[in-house]
RNA sequence: GGGCGCGUAGCUCAAACGGAUAGAGCAUCGGAUUUCUAAUCCGAGGGUUGCAGGUUCGAUUCCUGCCGCGCCUACCA
């Protein structure tokens, strides 16, 4: 409701500026809230109108005042120094609209978007990082779907690169296995750990002899021909581990839709199609000299200071004549050499951004070819996942063709992901490049401490560091599942101790949920590009701001309505919209108002999330909604309460609280146990 | 060298689009009528928002310069 209000009253005031001055353009409205809830509800500010027209502050907000007229839902306004005008809601209105879920108006965008999260190299465990990853796109997938737009969630999957090279060389030329063998092993629980061990073996034994690294290549090389015993075993590995992934990230509620997999896009050889393009629009230009000689290669994003017009062109052409294209170190290509990107190696084989482009052309539906399909992997509730494949089924679902794509991947790649959109901006797709959001966030670090209490050795210099980069390369870092185990070991004794009564399943069913809340909250409530320095400490905390102590405020007004013996989802409040006045005006009012207030406001959160692709301010009003009912929860003792009408105000307060808790969580991936 | 990002309380982090007295959690210290169970609540201390300028009614936020830190910058994927 409270997305609804705010929408309406920049409209309003909108609509009355342009209607007292016609023709001068205005600065986007901002709507915030004020500091105290005693000044208002929304605030207005309006400094920036001042300007453009003419006019003080406090003079424009008095015409806005005099002339916006009336409202549902908005009882009045307030001009107030040094330049605001101040709104207060119609409480009982509000409450009564929250009180029985009214829907909100208002209309969503039609168009389907893609979502590809996680990604993880099929060749070892996924650890922190990787969760962090799926944690956030999970949570962007559930926030798109609240707001009703159709999501497709996709999880690249690079299985012929050389890190899947990397665990095939390290079972067939450390251990010596047999295809037979890998294929046993393969079936172990436990497989990906396995491989983790063994992927920062092969890293030492290329390191002990650079000879090792020529069988890194001839492996590579192998696993492209899918006819060899290489092939096959490489195949065995990266499905065995992809299926762990998807069996780790399963644990936590997070589930896909396809697996597009880098085998696809190259044995249905998608390069090809956008090679023949990316030639004839001059995205790629063919370097005719210099360390890049031989390769096909594309300006680097984001190196030329954007063309400035004809004058500025026709200088750099000056400059050009004059020094000689070599003075400047400028190929044939017209680019520098450092800001050449090879797409294309001299060889003629390509790279990944080349691929990258590629994908992406299909993702939007720009390619002229499709992968074929089939099912992967089921869900236990029925949902199938789909996987690539060269020929595959003829009924599927249809991938890809889409109007928007988002994809998860940590800033390191920010400069590849640039390239790509810079590509499909050259091939004239600007339309494509406008919706493509590389939805960047920062790494998971460990702390010295966290790193220590692993124990690997570290140098003086690491010691002294804030944090420690992970890497899978070394085997350094938190497994996935290894976090998960022990957060649900935490929570379990917690539960033993408290819940004595209850079987061995509940208790361990109640462990799980608060594990996964803790989990999933702790990996967002830090803003994206906010390094998380990882300490067992803090991820293992179930007290203060973490998922827990929201779901243990829900656990509480449940348990109230239990005492009650009523439904809170099926609770109707009973009282005349005077009546609701009347509470709201009393002592308390202001308090127990805010916490309604609060309640209002998920979707408008919902969609400042999606506006501005951080997921972590519905991590923080999720943490301020439970703690103002926490507090609420001391001061107002409910089932004993004499009034019945304010026992009902009371209890209805709980009802919506709760309701928009269990909404802004289930967003979250978090789900609420009976009892904590 | 170039590109991107960061620097806020002892620690870990908030404050989207410039706004009203810069907020939380953890840690420390001191409290909560044995109550809808305390994984909770209340209180205290703790800040020149890295430094120096600039823009303006107003700057943690924008601009410039410096200092410090991180990531990216391969014919690897």
């Amino acid at each position: 409701m409270y997305r609804y209000l705010e929408h309406l009253l920049a409209q309003r005031v909108l609509e009355c500026l342009e209607r007292r001055h016609p023709g001068v353009t205005l600065p986007r409205i901002v709507i915030e809230q004020p500091p105290k809830v005693d000044l208002g509800d929304f605030a207005i500010p309006m400094f920036p109108f001042a300007k453009p027209l003419r006019s003080a502050p406090l003079k424009i907000a008095e015409a806005i005042q005099a002339e916006i007229g009336e409202m549902a839902g908005i009882a009045h306004m307030t001009v107030t120094p040094p330049g605001y005008l101040n709104v207060k809601v119609d409480r009982a209105w509000m409450a009564a609209a929250l009180a029985s879920d009214r829907k909100e108006p208002g209309e969503t965008p039609a168009g389907k978007i893609l979502v590809e999260h996680s990604s993880i190299n099929p060749n070892k465990a996924a650890h922190i990082g990787h969760l962090r990853n799926a944690v956030l796109g999970d949570t962007f997938v559930r926030l798109l779907r609240y707001a009703g737009r159709e999501v497709d969630v996709q999880n690249y999957i690079d299985n012929t690169g050389v890190q899947v090279a990397d665990v095939v060389v390290g079972f067939t030329h450390i251990e010596k296995k047999s295809r037979a063998e890998i294929e046993a092993l393969a079936r172990q629980s436990r497989f990906d750990y396995y491989c983790w061990d063994l992927y920062a073996r092969v890293s030492q034994w290329y390191e002990a002899d650079p000879q090792n690294k020529q069988v890194r290549l001839q492996t590579l090389h192998a696993i492209e021909d899918v006819t060899s015993e290489t092939a096959a075993v490489a195949e065995v590995i990266s499905t065995a581990v992809l299926r762990r992934h998807l069996e780790t990230m399963d644990r936590l509620d997070i589930e896909y839709d396809f697996l597009p997999r880098e085998s696809e896009i190259l044995h249905l050889h998608f390069w090809d199609a956008a090679f023949t393009k990316l030639k004839e629009s001059g995205v790629l230009t063919f370097e005719s000299q210099g360390k890049n000689k031989g390769c096909w290669v594309m300006r680097r994003a984001g190196t030329r200071t954007e063309t400035k017009g004809a004058d500025s062109e026709k200088e750099l052409d000056d400059v050009l004549t004059d020094i000689g294209t070599q003075g400047l170190g400028l190929g044939a290509s017209g680019i520098s050499e450092e800001d050449q990107k090879v797409i294309v190696r001299s060889n003629g084989t390509v790279g990944y951004v080349g691929k990258d482009i590629a994908y992406h052309m299909w993702k939007f539906g720009l390619l002229g070819r499709d992968f074929g399909y089939r099912k992967f992997y089921r869900y236990p509730n029925q949902h199938d996942c789909w996987i690539s494949t060269t020929d595959g089924k003829k009924d599927h679902p249809h991938f890809g063709d889409v109007a928007e794509i988002y994809n998860v991947i940590d800033a390191r790649q920010s400069e590849a992901q640039n390239t790509v959109i810079e590509a499909l901006r050259g091939l004239g797709h600007d339309e494509a490049a406008e919706h493509y959001t590389h939805f960047s966030y920062e790494m998971v670090a460990l702390t010295p401490r966290c790193a220590a209490e692993l124990g690997y050795a570290l140098s003086e210099e690491d010691q002294i560091r804030s944090y420690i980069e992970v890497s899978g390369r070394k085997g350094f870092g938190v497994k996935a599942d290894d976090l998960l185990d022990r957060l649900i070991a935490s929570a379990k004794q917690e539960v033993d101790s408290r819940h004595p009564q209850l079987s061995e399943p509940e208790r361990l069913g109640i462990a799980t949920q608060i594990s996964i809340g803790a989990l999933r909250y702790f990996m967002l409530k830090y803003t994206k590009q906010s390094v998380i320095a990882f300490d067992f400490k803090d991820a293992l905390s179930f007290e203060g701001e973490t998922g827990p102590y929201a779901q243990y405020a829900v656990v509480r007004a449940s348990s109230i309505f239990r005492r009650a013996g009523l439904d809170p989802d099926d609770f109707s409040l009973k009282l005349p919209q005077s009546e609701l006045a009347t509470a709201f005006s009393g002592q308390d009012g202001d308090e127990i108002w805010e916490l309604w207030l609060a309640s209002s406001k998920t979707s408008s959160v919902v969609e400042q999330c999606i506006a501005t692709t951080e997921p972590a301010y519905l991590a923080k009003h999720v943490f301020q909604l439970a703690q103002l009912f926490n507090t609420f929860y001391h001061r107002h003792p409910i089932l004993i309460e004499a009034d019945e009408k304010r026992k009902q105000f009371l209890l209805a307060t709980v009802a919506v609280v709760r309701r928009e808790l269990i909404r802004a969580l289930t967003i979250m991936g978090i789900t609420v146990p009976p009892v904590m």
